[in-house]
DNA sequence: GAGGAAATACAACATTTGTTCTATTTTATC
DNA sequence: GATAAAATAGAACAAATGTTGTATTTCCTC
């Protein structure tokens, strides 16, 4: 299985078109399409002019064939990742630090970037990444090092999961939020049983964001 | 697109066997297999045999097949889904693969489908995706419904988190492993104090691939 | 052990598909 | 505008594949 260094040559756009297309049918139907199906597809009238891309396209690695098997097709890199602008992908600054016990953060000054593809965030202009640092949240499978996302908000219900801290100071935390209004309190629940829940009036809690998701590399 | 209701009739010993060939062609290669390959596969000598079993997975819903068309397959269901609640086991019911084709292979539930690959995870022919089931691994803050994406590998190092199963059945956990060459044994731990180490010999175990990450959605 | 259903096999055939050769058109470059 | 390279097309052929009909074997039930 010799992975052929991508050539950095670039797309052409009939190439790129085909290659989608494999992508996609494969995505969408389970199998890969036969040459004569990307013919149809890509308005070639021959597959004749399909083998002739599909050879280059093979040539600068962009798929493997076992050639004589039908639809013997493996796509090894997305057209995507060339891509300059990638559509698809959400690229959320990392804000900072989030603290895990007592806080610690910094926020505004993007340190990192994470590279998101979830269709299902949707608005990309309220959301924010932070660096998980601590273990107070290890019961939620919050752990060291993970990237949270969170929605930006002000309000939240409890039991839900909140970015929030002092209204006075600059450290913000990530915890599980216990709203009661009739003591006018809220509570900031850490899930790792070592730590214990803070209590704060509820006007001195300023809510940054609701958590809505969180990744980790191994 | 009609998803039939799973038929409650059990899979055949054989029949499980085809399936299980056809997803893990799927993954593995990028595409599915023919009727001989799959005959050669399965221990039967003629495409024939292949044939009948096939239309009995079609009746019963477990894939789809345009028919005339060579290597036309779609699994609809896992034969995964269907093995006993083993709390260990992983589902893998959809694995919309990443952020394009490659392996792809689209099981299951299309609501479900994850759709988010971090550049930094490199060539994606070789990931797939998994989600979680049971909660043997939460001392890895790995929970149930969470998504790791795993690298192909048939080997592993201690210490490591693997995809890995017994080589005759159907169901894969993720677990940490541990490879004592010397007693020729491999223990798959779970992370939670609940579950027990489980020890095999080492050429019963098949290791699928490495977890390299993590996605969770609140 | 008899009978029937399920499973498997063999062989022949029709399609789909990949492939190649050659010719023609388009595009780019000077 | 001339020339070469790239792209496309058409047709014919070979290989892989799906399909079907029938016969044989295996397995289960009574």
């Amino acid at each position: 299985m010799t992975t052929e260094p991508p050539n950095n040559e670039i797309l052409t756009v009939k190439r790129r078109e085909i290659l989608t297309y494999i992508e996609r049918t494969q995505i969408e139907r389970g199998y890969p399409p036969s040459v004569r199906e990307i013919a149809t597809a890509c308005s070639l009238s021959s597959p004749a002019s399909v083998q002739f891309h599909l050879k280059v396209l093979q040539k600068q690695g962009f798929l493997m064939r076992d050639l004589s098997k039908p639809r013997a097709l493996t796509v090894n890199m997305s057209s995507r990742s060339l891509s300059s602008s990638n559509d698809d992908a959400l690229s959320i600054p990392v804000i900072g630090l989030i603290a895990a016990g007592s806080g610690a953060l910094a926020l505004e000054n993007p340190t990192d970037e994470v590279a998101l593809i979830p269709a299902f965030l949707g608005d990309a202009t309220t959301l924010f990444a932070l660096r998980v640092k601590g273990d107070s949240m290890i019961g939620d499978g919050i752990f060291e090092r993970d990237i949270i996302v969170a929605r930006k908000q002000s309000t939240a219900t409890t039991g839900e999961l909140v970015i929030a801290g002092l209204r006075d100071e600059t450290e913000a935390t990530v915890k599980r939020i216990e709203i009661d209004r009739a003591k006018n309190r809220i509570v900031l629940k850490p899930s790792n049983p070592a730590y214990s829940p803070m209590q704060y009036p509820m006007d001195q809690v300023a809510i940054y964001g609701r958590v809505v998701f969180l990744q980790r590399q191994f």
